[in-house]
Order: structure tokens, then C-alpha cells, then sequence
DNA sequence: ATGACATCTTAAACTAGGTTAAGTTCCTTT
DNA sequence: AAAGGAACTTAACCTAGTTTAAGATGTCAT
């Protein structure tokens, strides 16, 4: 259960024994049914999550009640509302399971007592952070700047995995269309 | 010219002395001219930048040939093209300054060679990368779920300084329209 | 099997924002 | 002071994406 968490971290730094265990000790197991909430605002978000099975999505539901997706989570991701997470102030996000799920799951004071016994966390996290910073710009500019169309494409490509394992509404909700155009959409391409 | 940066870094952490010493010499000072650029696509992201006084901006280059601002970076602010610097690849945004402006500005293995001698400027790297992802995380969200005049609101709030060092047209691309709509949008505000 | 509810498709009417183009104001350089 | 160019405005027309609505297909619990 946890090794697939070492492993990831392993990708990035190396780890002793030791603190393999601590790391171990400090994440609870956390399993959800498909539709389940992780956070749900105004909650505050209690724990980062790292995802061992299954998906999760977070999401803003703005003034008219329309979704709009930041990112999915599934194997091997982490996700959580990190502002409300790190600032204990309240959600704006909602995370909720698309699948049934099993998470690994660190509360702030845990994380924040890892960091310190364990300084090259640090570095993991700073890694791990960078790299949303280049997918949150690179999407930015997909917005600015592509049709439909094509971040439609971008998106099979970051996440080849989930094109058929969600349902359309959501990945049009992710491009930032409507689910009525991103059928059009769809059908203009397969001709 | 040091002590800008040694004050910004010392509002999440605490240097020694010896610390400050030795950020203070692998810091390099440097001085370029309005409309210079700090990084050009291809070449690769030779430093990361940290600006003391003036204002830089990073942004993309269409396809058409149009500009997409990515963010503007005035006093204290840091800004690199993270990918090209973190993995030495070619460059994909344009680094270019909007007025004189004083950096202070640190190398790839300088930095590197910073954080392992003082690892808690992981810590400080960690907490600027998060508020970055909030900040590119609240952006995203705006573009797909406000209108320009809303987004223009929101922009004001993030950089009050701005709004009359730069011209609309650049305005107009961080809002990820046309500078004649934008003007469209002004006047119907001021009405 | 049946009903109930969620998802997907198509199409017509509409709107936010883009494009083109002409005119105006402001800055810079000489 | 004059000329040239950059930045800003306005307006007419165009297009990508929205809204509304109806019908078709799928899926799940009973």
C-alpha cells in the first residue's frame, strides 16, 4: 500500500530505512466510493492526498453553478486544495472521487513535522511543485491561445490514460466548453 | 542591492550570518535597459531572476505571431522560464523588460550548490513554488470562468502597481484579449 | 423487463470576443 | 516645429462558443 508512495518518492530523492518508516507511520490509508467528497467547501482541506488507485478531480463551481475542472488526479498524483490546506483557511475547491479510490492521505501538522526530520522532503516537494508550475502554465497558454480542438488533444496527451474512463461532460468541463460543444467538437475531428 | 533579496527570503526563513554571505556571492547584480530580453527562445534559461527594481514580463509567442503574457514580474517578484532552467532545454518564452530594471540573478548550479549548503532555502523555494501554483491555479480558473471585465478586476488587485507603468496592449494580453476589445471593455466600465 | 435518471447528440438562435480598417492622440526624434 | 511612428479608440462585420430545447441512447435499481 504505502510502497507505491516510497516509490514515487524515490524517483526524486533516496531514503533510508528510517525514514521509509516514518514516512509510513505519518500517511493514513483512506479508501472512497466513486462520487464520494474528499473536500467540500467551506471545509477546510484536512490532508494532501496521494492517490494509490482509482481518480479524483478537483474542481471550482463558480456563481452560476457551472463546473470547471483544475485537474484530475489519478494514479500517482497528489491533489488537494493547497491553499486551504496550507493557510487552514476555508475551501474553495471540491475534490471528489470519479472512481472508487484508495488514497494515502497526510494532515498538515504530520507533513509539516516530515519536512522537518526529513529536510530532503523539501526538495521532493519542491520538485513535485515545479513541475505543477509548468503544467498550470503551459495549460494557461493553452487556454490563451488554442482552439477547442486542440487542447483537446493536449489533453489526451497528459492524461492518456483517462480518455475513456470519464465521462464526456467532465473532460469538457476540464477544456473549459460546453459539454453540447464539445460534442461538435468531437465529431468535426473524427470526420 | 543585496538586502532587497536577503529581506524577501528572510520572511520565511532564518540565515546565519555566513548563510547571508554566501547568497549574497552567488547572487550576481545585473542591470539591462527597457525592451532588453533576459531570455529569448531558443537559447536555454541561464538564470533565474530575482528583481529588485523595475518590471520584466515572461510571455509566449504564437503560432500567429501573437503575445501571450504568462506574468508580469515587478520589485521582488522571480521569474524564469522554469523548464528551460530546471532541465537546460531550449527556451519557449520570451523574458523581456519593461523598463530599466536593477536583477539580482543565479545560475543553475549555483543554485543548486545553495540549496544543499543551506537546505532550508528548500523550505523557501517550496513555500514560493506554492503560492506561484495558487496564483496559476486562480488564473486558469478565471480564464475559464470570467468575463474579460472581471478578469480585468482581478488583475488590478493583483498588480496594483501596474496598471499605469504599462501599456493595454500588454494589459490586453495578460487578459488574453484583443487590445481593441480591451479598450471596448474600459470604456464600458467607465460608464 | 421496466421505469427513472444520467449522458450524449443535433440543431436553431444568440453573444462574447476577434478582425479589419480608419481615424485620433501621444511620444520621440530630428 | 514638424514628421513619423507607436499606442489607443471606434465601428462594421465575422466566428467560436453558449443557450435552450428536444430527442436518442445508456445504465442502474427494482
Amino acid at each position: 500500500m504505502h510502497a507505491v508512495l516510497l516509490q514515487e518518492l524515490k524517483k526524486h530523492i533516496n531514503l533510508t530505512a528510517d525514514e521509509e518508516e516514518l514516512i509510513t507511520t505519518s500517511f493514513r490509508h483512506k479508501k472512497v466510493r466513486k462520487g464520494q467528497f474528499l473536500v467540500q467547501p467551506p471545509d477546510i482541506a484536512l490532508y494532501e492526498h496521494f492517490v494509490v488507485s482509482g481518480c479524483l478531480m478537483e474542481y471550482y463551481l463558480d456563481d452560476n453553478g457551472t463546473q470547471h475542472t483544475l485537474i484530475f488526479a489519478p494514479e500517482r498524483w497528489w491533489t488537494t486544495d493547497l491553499n486551504s490546506f496550507l493557510k487552514k483557511e476555508e475551501s474553495r475547491y471540491y475534490i471528489e472521487a470519479l472512481e472508487d479510490t484508495e488514497l494515502l492521505v497526510v494532515t498538515r501538522e504530520a507533513l509539516d513535522k516530515l519536512l522537518k526530520e526529513i529536510p530532503l522532503l523539501n526538495n521532493y516537494f519542491r520538485i513535485l511543485y515545479q513541475n505543477a508550475i509548468m503544467g498550470l502554465e503551459e495549460r494557461i497558454l493553452n487556454v490563451l491561445s488554442s482552439k477547442v480542438e486542440e487542447r483537446y488533444l493536449r489533453f489526451l496527451k497528459k492524461y492518456p490514460q483517462l480518455e475513456n474512463r470519464l465521462p464526456q461532460y467532465l473532460i469538457a468541463s476540464y477544456l473549459g466548453v460546453t459539454p453540447e460543444f464539445f460534442s461538435r467538437v468531437k465529431s468535426r475531428i473524427h470526420r
